[in-house]
RNA sequence: GCGCCUGUAGCUCAGCUGGAUAGAGCGGCAGACUUCGAAUCUGUUGGCCGGGGGUUCAAAUCCCUCCAGGCGCACCA
């Protein structure tokens, strides 16, 4: 049991004696009830507002209610608190036993990697489909973010007790697709000699180019002089497979792993969009006008119908979306959640609509909105323009700063909140850069392990060690940071918001920097040593595991 | 015009499921290597939390409104 559930279950035996002895009238109400964490001028553990609520309740004054309240919590039995304190308008500060804390270095030792597990998940499965680009150009820095954090949050839900299922989306199918094929066609011509212009609203970027290339450099001039339309087939499929390829490689080197990846081209040929669409014709969701089949989304609170099959026979991307999440609906996730860019955002109402009028609850899809991302060097952003096929590319960021660099600074923010890139600082190796000092601190601690093993220092067995060693400020307040961790892990999962085990880390990482500035780790007292490398073993371990679920190595030592 | 996101220190951002005197990093200024790794640390500087109204014992946080920026508003994906 997490700490601030039992001050709250001490906080609650208080109220209901009160309650018992006569003292308030209202009865216990856990939900009443916060338990917190006061800010750091405050000097206690935990605060309780209950005082507060109970003022309201009784229609009595709150110092007076904290007071009584007071007598009774430094009455409880199970004494793990020092000192409860009566502060401001009516709070009730608790200081813990130094002893409390302590217990959570033998707990990180037993729980080793998974210390910081939680149950919340209760082995509910989940799906994340996130990246999902379109296979018509390489991957840019919006997907990077979206990768990292879609990845991120996988990890992190796994850790919070789900079983997690991460996809890829390709929409390897219609007119999108095709114009690729028909650009590497025209390529190709040029490459062979035969000065074909470029299609009209093509793909330019220099990856057209080089998809060119490649099929030039297996089949020759074989296709020479031919028309698009005589080996669109080959064209078109060549190049999404290539495309696919240079996607996969560059999500891999991201150290981004799916388990699986699904093809929308599949939906048609299994029949799976028409089986969707005759699903919502059978409920009276489709009709038509004006020679189109239009989805009545509007049933469900979308400003417009949407078209599913066009004029010209064509069905949108939005047929094939219908076809999707019917399938990933059908597959028995608990609940889905799609990653999207900021730029999707005006589909959400209609996505939703096809999941009510799919029969499911609004709850099962839970669309994640990413706001865009600006790269900056030297102040200045990066000039991105899509249109002349000259943005940055994924593989360009983490070729300059490095995986480790560029996840982290993708999940340094809110999800919602636009984020700032700042090439050079995300290469700068110093203490200004937030990734290396976070892993710094993993290495440093490693680095005094290998001295203490050097030493030849006997470590203890954890059980052995004279935890009441430990007494500096420093000491508690990186266990109290370590204690959190498993609290940490619960509610960033609960807020789906991953970016906050980045600022988890930044603190950690700073108080330790600190601890070791101030403090000798390994010094003549072999009791106090055996302790501090206790501490430092369990902050090692702790650093380890949230680097981990943000998809961040944790180096031994760092390249100097 | 409508919708979504954002607006917090000079800069980049936490805090937003309401709680105490609003935090961090960077920058600026002044310091610390004979030390387990100085890719580190210490001190200091810095705020009408975009403006206005409301709800509440309590608002950066919730509601309304206005202003500013980003992104959308297709029989494109």
């Amino acid at each position: 049991m997490t700490k601030d559930r039992m001050i709250k279950e001490m906080v609650l035996r208080a109220w209901q004696r009160a309650s018992e002895d006569g003292k308030i009238r209202s009865k216990p109400d856990p939900d009443k009830i916060v338990v917190e964490i006061p800010k750091e001028t405050v000097q206690a553990d935990y605060a309780t507002t209950v005082a507060m609520v109970l003022a309201r309740l009784e229609g009595r004054p709150p110092r007076e209610l904290a007071q009584m309240i007071q007598s009774y919590l430094q009455e409880d039995p199970r004494v793990i608190t020092e000192r409860v304190e009566l502060a401001g308008p009516g709070y009730l500060n608790l200081t813990l036993k130094p002893d409390q804390w302590r217990q959570v270095l033998l707990e990180v030792e037993e729980k080793g990697k998974r210390f910081g597990q939680v149950e919340i998940g209760g082995g509910r499965r989940v799906q994340v489909e996130y990246v999902s680009a379109n296979p018509t150009g390489p991957l840019h820095v919006g997907h990077g973010r979206w990768a990292a954090v879609g990845n991120a949050l996988a990890n992190l839900l796994q850790a919070a007790g789900y079983e997690v299922h991460r996809e890829y989306y390709n929409n390897d199918s219609g007119r999108q697709v095709k114009l690729l094929g028909q650009s590497v066609h025209a390529r190709y011509q040029q490459l062979v000699g035969n000065p074909l212009p470029d299609p009209e609203d093509g793909y330019r970027g220099t990856y057209v180019t080089e998809l060119a290339q490649r099929l030039k450099d297996r089949v020759g001039d074989a296709y020479r002089e031919k028309m698009f339309e005589e080996c669109l087939g080959y064209f078109t499929q060549t190049a999404l497979e290539e495309m696919m390829a240079l996607i996969r490689t560059d999500l891999k080197g991201f150290g981004i792993l799916f388990d699986s990846w699904f093809s929308e081209a599949s939906l048609f040929e299994t029949g799976a969009v028409q089986n969707a669409l005759d699903e919502l014709r059978k409920k009276d969701y489709l009709y038509e006008k004006d020679g189109a089949l239009w989805f009545r989304s509007t049933r469900f609170s979308d400003d417009k119908d949407r078209v599913v099959r066009k004029e010209d026979g064509e069905f949108t991307y939005l047929a094939s979306d219908i076809a999707y999440h019917r399938d990933k609906l059908s597959r028995g996730f608990d609940f889905l959640i799609n990653i999207w860019g900021a730029d999707h955002h005006g589909y959400i109402a209609r996505m939703e609509a096809v999941v009510l009028a799919l029969g499911y609850p609004k709850e099962k899809l839970r669309i994640l909105i990413g706001q865009l991302v600006t790269l900056v060097r030297d102040g200045r952003p990066v000039p991105m323009s899509k249109r002349a096929g000259e943005f940055v590319t994924l593989r360009d960021v983490v070729n300059e700063v490095g995986k480790d660099a560029a996840v982290f600074f993708f999940l340094m923010r809110r999800l919602d909140s636009h984020l700032e890139f700042d090439l050079e600082l995300a290469k700068r190796q110093s203490n200004e850069n937030p990734v290396y000092y976070v892993q710094y601190a993993h290495a440093r601690l490693c680095s005094v392990d290998r001295q203490a093993k050097e030493q030849g220092i006997q470590v203890k067995d954890s059980g052995q060690v004279q935890l009441d060693r430990l007494t500096e400020p420093e000491e508690m307040k990186l266990m109290k940071r370590l204690d959190a961790f498993p609290k940490l892990i619960e509610e960033s999962a609960r807020a789906l918001e991953p970016h906050r085990l980045t600022f988890y880390l930044l603190e950690l990482a700073g108080i330790l920097h600190h601890y070791y500035n101030k403090h000798r780790i390994i010094s003549d007292d072999l009791t106090l040593t055996q302790a501090r490398l206790l501490l430092v073993s369990s902050v090692r371990t702790v650093m380890a595991n949230a680097l981990g679920i943000l998809g961040v190595s944790a180096p031994e030592r760092m390249e100097r």
